[in-house]
DNA sequence: GCGGATGTTGCCGGAGATGCAATCTTGCAA
DNA sequence: TTGCAAGATTGCATCTCCGGCAACATCCGC
């Protein structure tokens, strides 16, 4: 399982993810080509195209990994613990560590804006990241997302709600932890989205 | 607005479109190429890419031409009818008649289950259709996207229960007309989702 | 230790995307 | 009607990106 050649490929894999991020916060997408984040990570561009089909599934794969990671937490908590609860217990917390530095991340947002490529790959993240969350989901409450829509929709309405929050949060113009925001969207997607304002 | 210069290019655009989704259905992903599209539709390659940024797009064009109409029909709506109520008017139908045909669909559903370009794309149109949805919403409910998070949870909740309604009802082995699957979908995402099943 | 499996790398070819410019069609006004 | 500007269609040339193939190095299981 923690073999060391798993261990170098994830090392390696995870050295050209962190050097794409680096340099996409440091000179913008353009700057970040396989030859260039190959070269920071001391590897062979060809190992670039190995380990990731294009900059920005290189860029966001940390983010994958955290959302795989999510999926887990979820199937960590007590046995008897209905999944919304757990949901509310695991999200606000996870997503925060998740995104750190605001900074950062809103020029993750930027970026994103105006490159169709880079939000098609952050699509594809956070899609991966609800099947993933349905499985989990589906597994604690025994029903299969294959035959039963819940866990599908609960994992749906979890990605709308770090969507909503981490969107909003990184706007910048309102000081509330992500945290709060998250738990906000929450409580207000299970109360069923009622439209009175509830300040 | 009509004037005979978009209307044609409008048409041609359609052509490419159909011909790109007919291809698909009869000789799958790989023979759906601008040069075959182009020829299908009686056009040069280069109008294809003027047109495209690929074949994803073209053959996904209608289904996106269509998640914008849903924005238009929500809009249309009685002025004082609740958000959750023009949803719940609207979805169902209009979603019913976007995919008419379900082998037609389930075999879209199957090229996208192994082509990451297909998924990315597909992926793509529904969020636009999502930002549609969340500007329509917050347009009738008198706030902003940009300020207030509503509108994009309720727009989140509303392409979840699509989603996971389409993807259910694409698989096969549930006979529930779609229109229904959405309704249900709706219903629970209306009332919090709790977990107890109420068939 | 040895053979098989797997990560790393270089080379290279095909496919896809884009800028440019020429040409034709349409919209509009004189 | 006629002429001009704007925009759609097309060809050409080029460029980048992606992936297959094969060689080599390293690691795992027996």
């Amino acid at each position: 399982m923690t073999g060391l050649r798993e261990r170098k490929k994830a090392a390696s894999r995870a050295a050209m993810s962190q050097a794409a991020w680096r340099m996409l916060l440091e000179h913008g997408l353009d700057a970040v080509t396989p030859e260039s984040v190959a070269a920071a990570a001391d590897m062979a561009p060809r190992t670039f195209r190995y380990h990731f089909r294009n900059r920005e599934e290189a860029i966001l794969d940390g983010l994958a990994q955290q959302h795989m990671a999510l999926a887990a937490r979820i199937r960590e908590r007590p046995a008897g613990e209905p999944v919304w609860d757990s949901l509310r217990h695991v999200l606000p917390a996870a997503v925060t560590e998740m995104f750190g530095d605001r900074a950062e991340f809103a020029k993750l947002v930027a970026v994103i804006a105006d490159s169709p490529a880079m939000l098609a790959a952050n699509l594809l993240v956070l899609e991966q990241g609800r099947q993933l969350m349905a499985g989990a989901i589906g597994e604690r409450i025994g029903r299969t997302p294959q035959t039963d829509v819940y866990p599908g929709l609960l994992a749906g309405v979890a990605g709308t709600a770090i969507s909503i929050a981490v969107t909003h949060w990184a706007r910048g113009d309102d000081d509330t932890p992500l945290g709060d925001l998250i738990r906000d969207c929450l409580d207000r997607l299970r109360a069923g989205l009622p439209l009175e304002t509830s300040p």
